[in-house]
DNA sequence: GACTGCATTTTGTCTGACAATCAGGTTTAC
DNA sequence: GTAAACCTGATTGTCAGACAAAATGCAGTC
């Protein structure tokens, strides 16, 4: 009964991660895909019984995934996957704004000639996927982008930072990429940020990076239907 | 034997923590306190022993501090107080700058009076604390200048991330505020940033908190011993 | 002193237990 | 008919105890 689902992946990867490393990747990637929607209840048992893990390994990731603000704890009344509502997503592209331009400037210095290609490669990807529509490939062109940024700029800190608040509003990006004008565009404003971290041009890339930030943040706003106002307001 | 050193704290506070979380904070007290000191093994029935909480919520205390940055997991080897290295130092510090930086514009256009004033207390008390050599006074001031700051900047995933990594250097405060020098030069800066504040100039702000943060690490740096050069290389 | 083998400790995980609490439906009171 | 009170089943929060696997420490050997 135990181990059903996660197994131990004999011998494949050296990695060796304990069974609630496992389990705690199964539910983020669940979250983060989109497997499991926002608010929605994730209750031990039946966590268990996908996972095969049992509960004192369970609440063990969820309690890390706490802290890393993917799921909510209500006291008595479990986890649930964290919701957001406009306001934090707000205060997430504001966060983002400051640390990723960082990010991006920080690059410009310091990133070697592998993870320039990689940036290089991955706008060639991202390009393609979007002129066949086909969101899987943008999805992993994105996530070689930005592992090549955050590698670049050789500064862990920033990476953990970035990515947690970007893991929180990933399962949004697929939605936002649904729509053929909202994928052009964003095509556009991160070849125009690739093109200054290519050519290592620190203002650029940080005009760009600011750029792009906002316009996402805007048309996840539009998306949702925010009155941008309101949601600054208080 | 159980409950023998957190107990209930019975009806005095009506937050309702749940042990696991008394036991995340007892953890994480006596590590921002230096109680443990970093590198320090953290077995797990001595935790229990401590805390008096069973292993299983001792687990899921340890796990959330993992996530946060505070202790570091070796695979069968078990959690120790996480080590910082001049690296991860200099990587926070410039992650700080930039958000942190970000928070004191944010505080001179949200903040309310009350905040506002809360700085100004705060000040005055860090300038006591500083003339007196009182250190408990002068972490008292400083952890009520930051609380200001971040409820003023009004975005609580700045106040998340910012709290997360100063967290992981504040026991390095007490070594540097015990110079005189240091405590006094500290002083200066932070009042210049409170006025800054208090009167709601973001450039100056934006100057004021660069300029603190630089000169804090700075002086973190060669207390530490530690050619910047190095750290900053690779 | 370096190395090997054994005993002890610790981790990682599971199971089963139980009180406290919550959620949902049912009965009762007005 | 609605609202309060109640019961019941599910779930959480926590504990204790178990056990294999791995790490650690130590004694004895070369």
């Amino acid at each position: 009964m135990s181990n059903a689902k996660i197994g131990k992946t004999a011998g494949l990867d050296g990695a060796e991660e304990s069974l609630r490393e496992q389990t705690q990747s199964v539910i983020r990637e669940a979250i983060v895909d989109g497997g499991f929607v926002a608010g929605q209840k994730l209750t031990e048992r039946a966590l268990s019984e996908i996972t095969g893990a049992s509960r004192s390994s369970i609440r063990e990731a969820l309690s890390h995934l706490e802290a890393t603000g993917l799921v909510a704890r209500q006291p008595h009344r479990g986890y649930t996957v964290a919701k957001l509502d406009p306001r934090s997503i707000f205060e997430i592209f504001e966060l983002r704004a400051s640390v990723e331009t960082l990010a991006a400037e920080l690059f410009t210095e310091r990133a070697s000639e592998q993870e320039v290609n990689d940036i290089k490669a991955a706008i060639e990807i991202l390009r393609h996927g979007v002129q066949t529509g086909d969101l899987c490939m943008i999805r992993s062109a994105k996530d070689q982008f930005y592992n090549a940024l955050f590698s670049g700029c050789r500064n862990r800190e920033i990476q953990k930072a970035l990515k947690s608040v970007i893991d929180r509003i990933y399962y949004l990006r697929s939605q936002l990429m649904s729509d053929p004008d909202r994928a052009q565009a964003s095509l556009n404003e991160m070849s125009r940020l690739a093109m200054a971290l290519v050519e290592r041009d620190k203002d650029a890339a940080r005009q760009a990076s600011i750029a792009h930030l906002e316009s996402a943040r805007l048309a996840l706003v539009k998306r949702l239907s925010i009155d941008d106002g309101v949601s600054l307001a208080g």
